[in-house]
DNA sequence: TAATCAAATTTTAATGATTACAAATTTAAA
DNA sequence: TTTAAATTTGTAATCATTAAAATTTGATTA
């Protein structure tokens, strides 16, 4: 995605498009690894020397809490962000690590037994070992 | 549950049931409530006053590796432990901080996506406002 | 009963992610 | 150009969890 629209997404969630925060973003999208804080940090901070772990925190909170992106918890102390805030599930290979998103049919995804409840966040997601790790075991 | 059945469980498990080990299992499984660690060492050390924090920590570990118990993670650096290892989901009220059990229709709940994955664990949850708060609100 | 040994528990200290806070810098408006 | 507000930085603090070593417990055997 090119810097405009990066910019344009932030103003539409009423975020001043600064250079950082289009820079961590930018990473978001372009990655979509669902990172932690530190990843996102490690990566950017070889062409932003200046750049604080503070900021990339700061920055990650406003996202979230402007809807611009999610927290994903899978394992305990390890948050991780993701800028694709549709509702999808989520894969952690335990044995490479690597986070794959999962298309979910959403319809009747909701229980009955949660009518009277207010639902803002639907989470989903499987631990396992994904298929290229399987493989790898195999030889 | 009476104290007999506690033992046999941890048995069944392959888990030497020591007086500890008891007392933290049978909070799981009394309360449902989903704690911390933290939560079960602050109503536990009433009664046991020379319980350690990591004596409840060491516990839950072993209890998560011998399957007696699984962990949920639903908001960022808060490990919750449930007692209930069948597969169902939870939802977790953002004003009064309750986990409820929500029974799911497990059929068809695995996408077709996953085909190709060994899947060890699957997590549903929700967040948002439980019905009791949603009514204290309107008052 | 006493001695022995492994397992369980405790204590203390360390780690690591995240946040708090104040200072410095940048940005944007007047 | 000046000034206020927003953003970013740096440092220190916090909190959950783990590591490592010491101690206690409890079962087993001599």
């Amino acid at each position: 995605m090119q810097q405009k629209k990066v910019e344009q997404l932030l103003k539409q969630h009423d975020i001043k498009p600064s250079y950082h925060r289009i820079k961590i973003l930018s990473y978001l999208l372009e990655k979509k690894n669902h990172p932690t804080a530190d990843m996102i940090y490690q990566e950017l901070v070889k062409e932003i020397p200046t750049l604080s772990k503070t900021t990339v925190y700061n920055t990650l909170n406003l996202f979230v809490e402007k809807n611009v992106a999610i927290i994903i918890t899978i394992d305990e102390n390890e948050t991780r962000y993701d800028a694709d805030i549709s509702l999808h599930g989520h894969f952690k290979c335990s044995s490479c690590g690597k986070i794959y998103d999962i298309r979910l049919n959403t319809a009747g995804i909701i229980p009955d037994e949660l009518e009277k409840f207010q639902i803002d966040e639907s989470h989903i997601y499987f631990k396992g070992t994904c298929p290229l790790c399987l493989k790898k075991a195999l030889s």
